[in-house]
DNA sequence: CGGGTTGTATAT
DNA sequence: ATATACAACCCG
């Protein structure tokens, strides 16, 4: 078994690419394995050397399956590296709620590597999906599998619940304009320039199990709509700075071209997209790339709180906040704050007029 | 939609 | 005594 690798691979090589017959080919690769008993059964494994005699180095698994995303978990950050999901319009309507739903460690991964939920409360920074909850009103058991530890990492809190979850909420409405909508989420620990010039990458990490926290996150949107003569995929990449992102900033100022993300990121995206039989497009091009407005956003989060409000003291408020702000509630709005007002009044009026 | 805190009852 | 679960409350 003493022989040459360069010659191994220069004779595999050529047998393969040379050689009609296909046994050929495989007996040559197989030189590369060795013949392993296991019981009775003689298989062959790749060949581990001297060199690998005790076994090599486990990262844990490459790739991570749930029911609606799946991911690479950073056993060393304890963050994941990419989460990737699907979304069509269906898989936005349902009734599973996040207020049922707990973040908890991820009970696939090493304890050894896992978070911690005392890891980010009282760090200062939020627990951020990188698959969001909401994409996943149709499944309970999806929900709540995005509220694994290795779907999370930190994240700033303004930037969670506002940019970031407009860019979410316009991934959603996506779905409106094209029937399959593909989304790969992470973090980026990317290097900054100091005062002496120098480029370092510099991340906090928190609690016991020292959680890195990313100084960017990135999303890579692949827009596809069904069409004749032939499809239309799009495609947008972001990287976005894990700091609070006001409403004067545009979607468009954090779009970078996807070999940008790459090298950044050390991934490549969507490598089976073939991008000679179908062109990608510009998805900031072909659609808006437009997030919500500080209006839309305000009675959107008013709509959600009137909608979820247990009492009239909380319907009120919803509305004189969305006053104070100078924003007109729209119609459905109104509708739904005059019909909630009398689902509360029939409760209380009668409870009330007994008591007299 | 996206995230928190606090208080109380309960189990270990 | 200390951990855990849950309801009720809060924020943008």
């Amino acid at each position: 078994m003493k022989l040459n690798v360069k010659s191994l691979r220069f004779f595999g090589g050529f047998v393969c690419g040379a050689a009609a017959s296909t046994a050929s080919c495989v007996a040559a690769l197989s030189i590369y394995k060795e013949k392993i008993f296991h019981g009775k059964e003689e298989v062959l494994e790749p060949s581990a050397g001297v060199v690998g005699r005790y076994g090599f180095p486990l990262t844990g698994a490459d790739i991570r399956f749930y029911a609606n995303h799946t991911l690479s978990y950073d056993q060393a950050r304890r963050t994941p590296r990419w989460v990737a999901e699907h979304i069509s319009a269906e898989k936005l309507y349902g009734n599973a709620d996040r207020k049922r739903c707990k973040f908890k460690p991820d009970p696939n991964i090493p304890v050894l590597f896992t978070a911690r939920n005392e890891d980010y409360l009282g760090s200062g920074w939020s627990r951020g999906h990188m698959t969001p909850a909401g994409d996943n009103k149709y499944s309970e058991q999806a929900m709540a599998e995005t509220f694994y530890l290795s779907n999370i990492v930190p994240q700033n809190f303004e930037n969670n619940s506002g940019f970031w979850n407009r860019l979410e909420m316009y991934c959603r409405d996506l779905t409106k304009r094209f029937q399959d909508v593909w989304i790969i989420s992470g973090p980026l620990v990317l290097p900054a320039v100091g005062a002496d010039g120098k480029k370092t990458i510099s991340y906090e990490v928190i609690g016991k199990d020292d959680v890195a926290v990313p100084t960017h996150l990135f999303k890579v949107i692949l827009a596809q709509r069904k069409g004749f003569p032939s499809e239309t995929l799009a495609l947008g990449a972001f990287v976005v700075p894990n700091r609070p992102i006001g409403f004067n900033h545009p979607l468009t100022e954090f779009q970078v071209s996807l070999t940008d993300l790459e090298r950044m990121s050390g991934l490549n995206f969507f490598p089976k997209v073939d991008r000679t039989r179908v062109p990608l497009k510009n998805l900031c091009n072909l659609d808006s790339c437009r997030l919500m407005s500080s209006k839309e956003f305000s009675l959107y989060i008013a709509t959600r709180k009137i909608g979820s409000a247990g009492n009239v003291f909380k319907l009120d408020k919803a509305m004189s906040e969305l006053k104070e702000a100078g924003i007109a509630p729209d119609e459905y709005l109104l509708k739904l704050y005059e019909a909630k007002k009398k689902e509360f009044a029939s409760k209380e009026v009668p409870e009330y007029q007994r008591g007299h």
